[in-house]
DNA sequence: CGCTTTTGACCGGCGC
DNA sequence: GCGCCGGTCAAAAGCG
């Protein structure tokens, strides 16, 4: 079990732990404040290296992560505060700054003490070293408001992106619904008939890999209805769209390993056992780490090993030990490539509230994901449109060589956390930066995979593919946003944050408390 | 003593 | 039908 290395989920101080302050989070992310729940997106994340002093203890509320860093494989959200886009620039004015007066021991901007004492021995030009330290500072001052302003600025573009982001993702769940629920005609009635002609053509494909959407809208329904509890009704308003990646638990499905529910016939009514491909998706985190697992803000206990087929590297199989009968399991192998990188596949559906840190990384993450299961079903091909992902998951992999990838059989997130250069600036050289590592996303649809197993994207907004259906909604906002988007993303720690979300959404998009026949793990 | 980990056995899916 | 393989079970061992 984990207990507090690795890719570690601190809840001591969310806002300030990945954004410098509060007012920075209310902006900080463009899509991760969708769910209208700003306390969601704060990231206390911690792709921490190792840590031996952590062991033993529970990392997701553990306040230590913010400490005691000395060795950092991963990247580690506490070590550096001053990451974030708004910080950036303060930082540099206050570097400026201290070393303007570092002979005074200056350590706050416009605060200018100690300057006089020390320059007193002698009493030689103390005016005017005084008047040329004072205009110093007062064109410090003069930059740090213009940063303000600037800074502002970026805040109001970022929340324009993620207000046009949350209305398009509403949009799309209405869709969702109204195609579940064919009854209202509305003015989208022909985007409905897309998609449902897409969800036919998906059934010709491979039913067996055909991610339901309608059943998997119908989850989330259900679910909402199944959990009428405060909180889950509230996650359920903040996740509209419900990624349901994980196993809509039913007696005959785990959620993890094979499932006769794959089989069911596309025809038969809709019910969460139905949602084959769905109970299929994965979450898969690469990350560069000595640690024998990654902490994720969940309890795990380990129920079996076994030597894979191509790896000489054990794969562990982990299952959520943070409520009874959590159906949620993880599976850690090292790649048989570079065994310093540990890779962590995640599955299931917690049926539990989550610790604040995780449950801000699945709010944060839903977007993401659901992005990339509902995009599948975006275009008339099946092919997910890529500017679902550019426009939430991209801009925080963008910079950290995080890599989003879907395979078949089952749809799979695959966030690969080994080529963060800077990260690693932070922490040491990076070791294996090539221009050939730039950010990529690759997405596989899960079925129809031929048509686009080689699609590839740059996650750079500002350097997006051109495709006729992906132009974007607002091509000129988003050109003056990917300045601002990409300061936000070239901190490496956020698409760490989006790791650890995405890992748990896929535990904590939506409670579900089905009994489970793989709960019994503690029984003996 | 209770919980976790280990590890071989078992099961089911899938390909040949 | 058979064997391989991934995944899970559960008894035994380990640990605090």
């Amino acid at each position: 079990m984990d207990k507090g290395w690795g890719l570690t989920l601190g809840n001591s101080d969310p806002v300030s732990g990945f954004f410098p302050s509060k007012t920075n989070s209310a902006s900080a992310g463009p899509f991760f404040r969708l769910k209208q729940q700003p306390d969601m997106f704060q990231f206390p994340v911690s792709l921490a290296g190792y840590r031996e002093d952590h062991r033993g203890t529970s990392s997701p509320s553990s306040p230590a992560s913010a400490n005691n860093r000395l060795v950092v494989d991963e990247v580690d959200f506490f070590s550096d505060k001053k990451h974030r886009v708004d910080d950036d620039n303060k930082t540099s004015t206050t570097v400026t700054a201290k070393k303007k007066t570092s002979h005074g021991g200056g350590d706050h901007l416009g605060v200018n003490t100690g300057l006089h004492l020390l320059t007193v021995d002698g009493g030689v030009s103390l005016d005017t070293e005084d008047k040329i330290e004072k205009n110093e500072l007062a064109e410090l001052q003069v930059e740090f408001k213009r940063m303000h302003a600037e800074n502002q600025i970026l805040r109001n573009m970022i929340s324009h992106v993620s207000n046009n982001y949350t209305a398009l993702q509403m949009h799309l769940v209405t869709l969702m619904k109204q195609q579940r629920n064919p009854g209202p005609k509305t003015t989208q009635e022909h985007e409905i008939q897309e998609i449902k002609s897409q969800v036919k053509k998906n059934e010709v494909v491979k039913p067996t890999q055909f991610m339901d959407i309608v059943s998997y809208s119908g989850t989330a329904e259900a679910d909402e209805m199944s959990h009428p509890s405060s909180e889950e009704r509230t996650r359920s308003v903040s996740t509209p769209n419900n990624v349901e990646v994980a196993s809509q638990e039913s007696p005959e499905s785990d959620g993890w390993g094979p499932n006769k529910a794959q089989k069911l016939n596309l025809s038969k009514p809709i019910e969460p056992s139905s949602d084959a491909t769905m109970r299929k998706a994965r979450v898969s985190v690469r990350a560069r780490s000595e640690a024998p697992i990654i902490s994720d803000g969940c309890q795990w206990r380990k129920y079996g090993q076994k030597m894979a087929k191509g790896n000489p590297c054990p794969r562990g199989y982990y299952r959520c030990t943070m409520a009874v009968g959590c159906p949620v399991r993880k599976q850690v192998q090292r790649c048989a490539e570079d065994r310093t990188i540990l890779i962590t596949t995640y599955e299931g559906n917690h049926n539990h509230p989550l610790p604040p840190a995780a449950m801000a990384m699945a709010s944060t993450t839903t977007t993401a994901t659901s992005m990339l299961l509902s995009g599948s079903m975006a275009s008339a091909d099946g092919i997910m449109n890529p500017n679902f992902l550019a426009r939430t998951i991209l801009p925080s992999c963008s910079s950290s060589m995080a890599s989003i990838s879907a395979s078949a059989p089952f749809p799979t997130v695959t966030l690969d956390l080994t080529q963060s250069p800077n990260t690693l600036q932070f922490q040491r050289p990076p070791p294996q930066f090539e221009a050939s590592q730039l950010p990529q996303v690759f997405y596989q649809a899960p079925y129809n995979q031929s048509k686009f197993s080689g699609l590839q994207l740059s996650s750079q907004l500002g350097h997006q593919v051109p495709h006729p259906q992906l132009q974007p909604q607002h091509p000129t906002l988003v050109d003056k946003v990917s300045a601002a988007t990409a300061a936000i993303t070239n901190d490496p720690s956020f698409t760490a944050a989006l790791a650890a979300a995405i890992t748990s959404i896929i535990g904590g998009s939506h409670p579900n408390n089905s009994s489970s026949n793989t709960s019994n793990s503690n029984k003996k």
